[in-house]
DNA sequence: CTACTTGCAAATCCTTTGCAACGTT
DNA sequence: AACGTTGCAAAGGATTTGCAAGTAG
């Protein structure tokens, strides 16, 4: 093996060929063990606590480059600021319904959403390059229902 | 009849109880005729056009007091910007799909897409408040494809 | 060694806002 | 007359960038 404790999506730079500096490895880190769906501010806050010699324009830099080179996923979830989140393999993209109450988010897939819109795209003449899918609701208090789960912020 | 050549927005601002100012009269106009989705600037550009008197300021905040109004509704199409068209009746909402290399958008309705998410929502315990869906894609050159209508920027 | 990366602060982009003057109801 | 609306310029928030110094490959 190469280095100890490398983290995914160090892995994943490097596959792409990127220089890896001990601040792109603290962020790789960091996106790496994020459960839920942090933007920037936050992700500095995750990585500054690791190793305080990290600014904010490098997360900048970072999450930037770490999207074009499809390593990370940018998601707006309707605040002004974009939200990252680790990219998933083609068949296990997942999308988010934000509950408009708490600002929670819950992920889920759909496989039958998928083929309907290629379909439209098709129809429509297109290839379907890419898509965003964001639904806003509001919790059914139903008496009995189960814990959701994937639940974040 | 009240006043002669009123416009569509103009109509529903005054059955908002909204002030009809001179800016606000030719912003309404200007929305009503648009057939694209022009981000502020372009609505700023043409406005202007049919009366100096009107500063990008008031274009601001006339849409976001119509937007609040449900009047308008606000898009983002990819770009920093974001893009405005006049609300339909829930029952005539339509998608955008947009040209990723020329940045045109055609326009699409689905009822089968609007019932398939209503019942995701529901499956995951939410009332569907709202949402946002947006396809991206590349043309297929079809051979004879029929020439798409409804195709702005 | 070379080219890429960083920190810092300044700059940029889009949008909002304070305030005094103005216009609609 | 009362209160909402406007223009202007300044303020704001998020993100980007110029530059000199540092560092990975």
């Amino acid at each position: 093996m190469s280095s100890r404790n490398e983290s995914i999506i160090e892995r994943l730079c490097i596959d792409h060929g990127l220089k890896m500096t001990g601040q792109r490895r603290v962020i790789a880190k960091v996106l790496s063990e994020a459960e839920d769906h942090p933007d920037v501010e936050e992700l500095y806050r995750r990585a500054s606590s690791l190793d305080r010699r990290i600014s904010i324009a490098t997360v900048y830099r970072t999450v930037r480059l770490l999207e074009e080179k499809g390593i990370l996923e940018r998601r707006n979830f309707g605040g002004n600021r974009a939200r990252y989140e680790a990219s998933e393999p083609e068949d296990h993209r997942h999308y988010h319904i934000i509950d408009i109450d708490t600002g929670h988010v819950v992920e889920f897939e759909d496989a039958a959403h998928r083929d309907m819109i290629r379909d439209i795209a098709e129809k429509l003449g297109f290839d379907l390059v890419s898509h965003r899918l964001e639904l806003f609701g509001r919790r059914i208090p139903a008496s009995g229902r189960k814990k959701q789960s994937g639940e974040t912020i």
